[in-house]
DNA sequence: CTTGACCTTTACGCAAACGTAAACTACTTC
DNA sequence: GAAGTAGTTTACGTTTGCGTAAAGGTCAAG
């Protein structure tokens, strides 16, 4: 038997993301995601699932959609020939060394307010 | 002799951190800096200079100027009453969990971003 | 005294990432 | 068949974080 590919409408997708479906149609737009429509409505495949994971997750270390949409572009072009594979290898390779330096930067971040709270909570009474 | 305090132009630190003047004085509109007056012009000293640097990482992070304000006010407050400190300090824990949250998905999208480079380095030729 | 470098204020402009309102469709449920 | 629920398009609105003129003040150098 086989199985039914696992459709999502809008709403389903909305509510497990905690996004709204003005954010889905915006991403859309934006050429991240491309739904089906049955009639009118949008039909999200896993596929599509995957990538509004990628998506948030994405905006969330601070990437823009520009940003996102380069790296899920990248992704759909893993399969190229040896000269653009090497490109993208090299473009991911800047992504990555900037994530390291985000990185660093809230570990500092992260250290220096704990350094903090440990200073609040020594103070003397009153 | 006493030691003359470290006094900078607002060009000086636009050139050492490398942002534009504009920037410096939006900041100052919206409290993050107090640069002093010499006639009309700004002087800022090293207290401005180390919040500068503070923003400037804050902002890399992905902090909103809001956000940033928050945490240098809560620094600014350090030597207040001990109900008012721990409450500073349970502010500051729960900006380190969702920044070690952060830091965490910064960890993952890098993975991801190396196991894809090792993917297109091993593919085949052509 | 006039250039030039550097600074000032005021104010409008702008891209990003959606929010929000309006007006309409489609389906099911009473 | 009326109402309710969930979806649709179109389009203008909003906030953030500055950019970018425009118009002018100040001080040293030539």
């Amino acid at each position: 038997m086989l199985a039914t590919p696992t459709r999502f409408t809008i709403g389903q997708l909305c509510e497990e993301y905690g996004v709204t479906g003005r954010a889905l149609r915006f991403y859309e737009d934006e050429r991240l995601l491309t739904p089906e429509r049955r009639g009118t409505q949008r039909l999200y495949d896993e596929r599509d699932r995957a990538r509004l994971a990628w998506i948030l997750r994405g905006k969330r270390v601070g990437f823009s959609i520009a940003d996102i949409r380069d790296l899920l572009d990248l992704y759909d072009l893993g399969d190229n020939r040896r000269t653009q594979r090497i490109k993208t290898a090299e473009r991911c390779s800047l992504r990555v060394a900037a994530l390291a330096r985000q990185r660093d930067d809230i570990d500092t971040t992260i250290n220096e307010l704990n350094d903090f709270i440990t200073f609040l909570h020594n103070q003397p009474e009153e």
